[in-house]
RNA sequence: CGCGGAGUGGAGCAGCUGGUAGCUUGUCGGGCUCAUAACCCGAAGGUCGCAGGUUCGAAUCCUGCCUCCGCAACCA
C-alpha cells in the first residue's frame, strides 16, 4: 500500500463572495496534491466550507433567506470556482453535513464525559431589555450603551475548554518540534503572544443565536464555531469512527491556513486532539496574503480580481502559475493586474511558450517525419543538459517545503537556457549545410527533451500546458511523461512527427488591457450605481447571484450587495438632516476616529466618525454633511456620538455625502 | 511605550551565521531571424530609511530615531 498525504485548505466561511485569496490557499493546496500523486502518494485533499455561526445567520436574514438555503447558494458558486481552477480535492466538507454534525455532538460529549469541557459562566454587564452583554468599557455612565437604562452584572451559564490544561505540553511542542509550525516565526509569535503569557480555558457554547451545532446534553447552547470548523479535519475522515479513512490519513500531513488563523490552528486544535487522545497534525504552514496595491490617490490600473473573470480572460494555467510563483510561499505579497499580465508575458509567453514554438517549428520544418536516429552531441550541449539532469531533485526539494515560487524558478532557469542553447547552436545556420544533419538533429533532440521534462514538473502547477505541449511535441506514451520520466534523458522518440498548433500563451498588449481592465471597471461601477438608483421597484430585486462570476466576486468590483428590500415606512424611521461641522479633531489613541461638532439648526450635536484616514478634521471644517440624526446614543471612545455621517466607501476611502449648494443647517433629507 | 512585518538601482524582490551589492521586470544600445515585435549579448541606473557604535572591514551585528504596512482597540 502507497504512503498516504492528507492536506487540507480551511474551510472557508460562505458569508461574503470567495475572492483571490481563498483561491491562492486552495490552488496551493491543489498543487501540492498534485504533485504528491505523482510522486505516488495516496492522497487525501479537503476543503469545504465553515457554514455555522451568527454572522450567517445574520446574513441570510438579511438577504430574506433560511441560513440553509443562503450557504447552499453561495456554496454551489464555490464549487463552481474549484471546478473553472481546476482543483482536483478528494472531498468536500460542510459543517452542516449530518454527519459532521453528529461527530461534533460526539466530539463535545466526549470532551465533556472527560472533564475537558465543563459548565462555567460567562460574565459580564448585562441589560436586560436587550438582552445583551457589555463589558465594562463599554457602559456609557454605568449603563447600557444602547437603551440607557441600567445593567446588571450577571453571569451567564457557559461551557469552557480546559485550554489552560495543555499549556505546558504545547509550549514544548513548539520548542521542540520546528517545523510543526512553518514559516518558523509564526511559531515564535504564538510563544510570545499566547502561550507563555498563559492560556485561559475557552468559552466554547453560545446561547445568543441557534444557527450551529446543538450541545447535545444542553440544546439551549451551541457549540462555538472554532470547535465545530476546526473538527472538520477529522470528521470528513469519518471521525468518530477510527477505522476506515481515520486510519488511513489521519494525522494529517499539512494543514495549510493563512496567517491569521494560526492560532486556532497551532494552539486550540492541537489542544482538542490531545484531549481526544488523537495524534497532532504533522505540520501547519501559514502563507501569507495577496495585497492589493490599488487604491488611494494613484489612478486605477485596473482592478478586476474576480477569479473567475481573470481565469475567462487569461487561461486557469497562466491563473494558477501567477499565483504560484508571483510570491515566495508564506510571505506576503501583491497583487495587481499590471503584474499578472508581466508574468504571463514574459514568463509564459516569451519564454516558455516561444520555446515550444520555435522549437517545434524547426523541428517541422527540417525533419518534418521526425528527427532522425543518428545524432552528433558536442560539447556546447554538457552545460543544458546538466541542468536537466539536476532540475527534478531541485523541484522535488522546493515542493517537499512547499516552495512553490522556488520550485517554478528552478524550472524557469531552464527554459531559459534552453532559449539561450538555441542562440548558441544557431539551428537555422546548420540547416543550411546538409553534412550538419546530424548535429542539428541533436539540437532539437535536446530541446524536445528539455521542453519534455518541463512539461512533466510543471504538471502540479499547470493543468492544461502539459498536455497541449504532448499533442505539440507528438508525445502520446505516457510512460514518456511520468513523473520519474523527467529524470531520464533520451525518452523523446525519433522518427515522429510534431504537430504545429495555436500558441501555448497569446501575448497580451498591457498597455491597452489595462486601458480596458480600467474601462470595464467604470462601467461596472456606473451599471452598479443605476442599478442602485434606479427607484425602489427595480432596486428591490436584487438579483442574486446564481452564475459562478457574480458568486466568486471579489469585494471590488461588486459593489451593490444583496439586501433584502424595506418598506417606504422603513425608510420614513430615519431621520436624515443636513449639518454643518462647525468644529473637528482626532479622537486621542484612536487610528480612524474623528468627533465633530455638527450643526443641525436647533442644537449642535456631537458626532463620532471612523473617517479619520481618509479626512484631516480641517478638511471637514465649514462642510455639510448628512447626519442620521435619530441614531440612539452611543458613547465611543469615551464620546458620547450622537448620530453618524453618512459617507461612500471606495477603494477604502471615505467620501462624505453633501450638497450641492449650501443649505440651511438642519434640513431634511429625503 | 499594544502585537507583528518591512524600508536595497523606475517597479517588484533576494542577500542579513559580516569581506568589493544580486535577480526579475522596465529603459537604452547591439546581435540574430528558428519563433508569439518573441530570443541572445551588452550598458546605464543604488551613499542598501536616518544617526551613532562595534570591527582592519557592515546592507549584513548593537543602540537610538524616522517612515510605511498588517493585526488588535476604535469605525453605527
Amino acid at each position: 500500500m502507497s504512503k498516504s498525504f492528507y492536506i487540507t485548505t480551511p474551510i472557508y466561511y460562505p458569508s461574503d463572495k470567495l475572492h483571490i485569496g481563498h483561491s491562492y490557499t486552495t490552488v496551493a493546496a491543489d498543487a501540492m496534491s498534485r504533485y504528491k500523486r505523482l510522486r505516488g502518494y495516496d492522497v487525501m485533499f479537503l476543503t469545504g466550507t465553515d457554514e455555522h455561526g451568527q454572522k450567517i445567520q445574520e446574513k441570510a436574514t438579511e438577504a430574506g433567506k433560511t441560513p440553509q438555503k443562503f450557504v447552499d447558494d453561495i456554496v454551489a458558486g464555490i464549487k463552481d470556482l474549484w471546478k473553472l481552477l481546476d482543483i482536483s480535492y478528494d472531498r468536500f466538507i460542510r459543517t452542516t453535513d449530518k454527519n459532521h454534525e453528529l461527530a461534533i455532538q460526539a466530539i463535545f460529549q466526549k470532551l465533556y464525559d472527560k472533564g475537558d469541557i465543563y459548565l462555567g459562566s460567562y460574565e459580564g454587564w448585562y441589560c436586560t431589555p436587550d438582552e445583551a452583554f457589555w463589558t465594562e468599557t463599554q457602559l456609557v455612565d454605568g449603563k447600557c450603551p444602547d437603551c440607557g437604562r441600567p445593567v446588571e452584572y450577571t453571569s451567564e451559564p457557559a461551557y469552557f475548554f480546559r485550554l489552560s490544561k495543555y499549556q505546558d505540553t504545547l509550549i514544548r511542542l513548539f520548542e521542540e518540534n520546528n517545523d510543526f509550525i512553518l514559516p518558523q516565526s509564526r511559531a515564535n509569535e504564538m510563544l510570545n503572544n499566547f502561550l507563555r503569557p498563559g492560556l485561559e480555558d475557552l468559552c466554547v457554547s453560545r446561547t445568543s443565536f441557534d444557527w450551529g451545532v446543538k450541545v447535545p446534553f444542553d440544546p439551549k447552547h451551541v457549540v462555538y464555531v472554532w470547535i465545530d470548523a476546526l473538527s472538520n479535519y477529522i470528521t470528513a475522515l469519518g471521525y468518530p469512527d477510527m477505522t476506515g479513512d481515520m486510519a488511513r490519513y489521519w494525522p494529517a500531513d499539512v494543514h495549510l491556513v493563512g496567517k491569521e488563523i494560526v492560532r486556532f490552528h497551532t494552539i486550540i486544535w492541537p489542544a482538542m486532539l490531545m484531549a481526544l487522545d488523537l495524534p497532532l497534525p504533522k505540520q501547519v504552514f501559514a502563507h501569507g496574503w495577496l495585497l492589493f496595491k490599488e487604491g488611494k490617490m494613484s489612478k486605477s490600473k485596473g482592478n478586476v480580481i474576480d477569479p473567475v473573470k481573470l481565469c475567462n480572460k487569461y487561461g486557469v494555467d497562466a491563473i494558477r502559475y501567477f499565483l504560484l510563483r508571483e510570491v515566495p510561499f508564506g510571505s506576503d505579497g501583491n497583487f495587481s493586474n499590471e503584474a499578472l499580465i508581466t508574468r504571463i508575458n514574459s514568463d509564459l509567453a516569451n519564454d516558455l511558450g516561444n520555446l515550444v514554438s520555435r522549437t517545434v517549428a524547426m523541428i517541422d520544418k527540417y525533419f518534418p517525419a521526425g528527427l532522425p536516429e543518428e545524432r552528433l552531441a558536442t560539447e556546447a550541449d554538457t552545460d543544458l543538459l546538466g541542468m536537466l539532469t539536476a532540475l527534478p531533485d531541485y523541484v522535488d526539494d522546493a515542493l517537499d517545503q512547499l516552495q512553490f515560487s522556488t520550485a517554478l524558478t528552478e524550472i524557469w532557469r531552464v527554459v531559459g537556457r534552453s532559449n539561450k542553447y538555441i542562440d548558441e547552436t544557431a539551428p537555422w545556420i546548420l540547416a543550411k549545410d546538409e553534412n550538419q544533419k546530424a548535429r542539428l538533429g541533436m539540437v532539437l533532440y535536446n530541446l524536445a527533451e528539455s521542453i519534455r521534462i518541463v512539461s512533466i514538473l510543471i504538471q502540479p502547477f499547470m493543468t492544461r500546458t502539459p498536455v497541449k505541449i504532448w499533442q505539440l511535441l507528438g508525445i502520446t506514451d505516457s510512460a514518456q511523461t511520468s513523473w520519474e520520466a523527467a529524470r531520464q534523458y533520451g525518452l523523446f522518440k525519433a522518427n515522429m512527427p510534431v504537430q504545429k498548433g495555436e500558441p501555448l500563451f497569446p501575448r497580451i498588449d498591457i498597455v491597452k488591457e489595462i486601458a480596458a481592465l480600467d474601462a470595464e471597471l467604470e462601467a461596472e461601477a456606473a451599471a452598479a450605481q443605476a442599478a442602485a438608483g434606479s427607484g425602489s421597484d427595480t432596486a428591490a430585486v436584487a438579483s442574486e447571484p446564481t452564475s459562478g462570476a457574480a458568486v466568486a466576486a471579489g469585494e471590488e468590483c461588486n459593489p451593490v450587495k444583496e439586501v433584502a428590500a424595506i418598506e417606504y415606512a422603513d425608510f420614513e424611521k430615519l431621520q436624515l438632516l443636513v449639518g454643518t461641522i462647525k468644529h473637528c479633531e482626532k479622537v486621542k489613541d484612536a487610528d480612524r476616529l474623528l468627533v465633530s461638532q455638527i450643526d443641525i439648526g436647533t442644537e449642535i450635536r456631537t458626532v463620532v466618525s471612523g473617517i479619520a484616514q481618509s479626512y484631516a478634521p480641517e478638511d471637514l471644517i465649514g462642510k455639510q454633511v448628512v447626519l442620521v440624526a435619530n441614531l440612539k446614543p452611543r458613547k465611543i471612545r469615551g464620546i458620547l456620538s450622537h448620530g453618524m455621517i453618512l459617507s461612500a466607501v471606495s477603494e477604502g476611502e471615505f467620501r462624505i455625502v453633501t450638497v450641492d449648494t449650501p443649505v440651511v443647517p438642519g434640513s431634511e433629507v429625503s
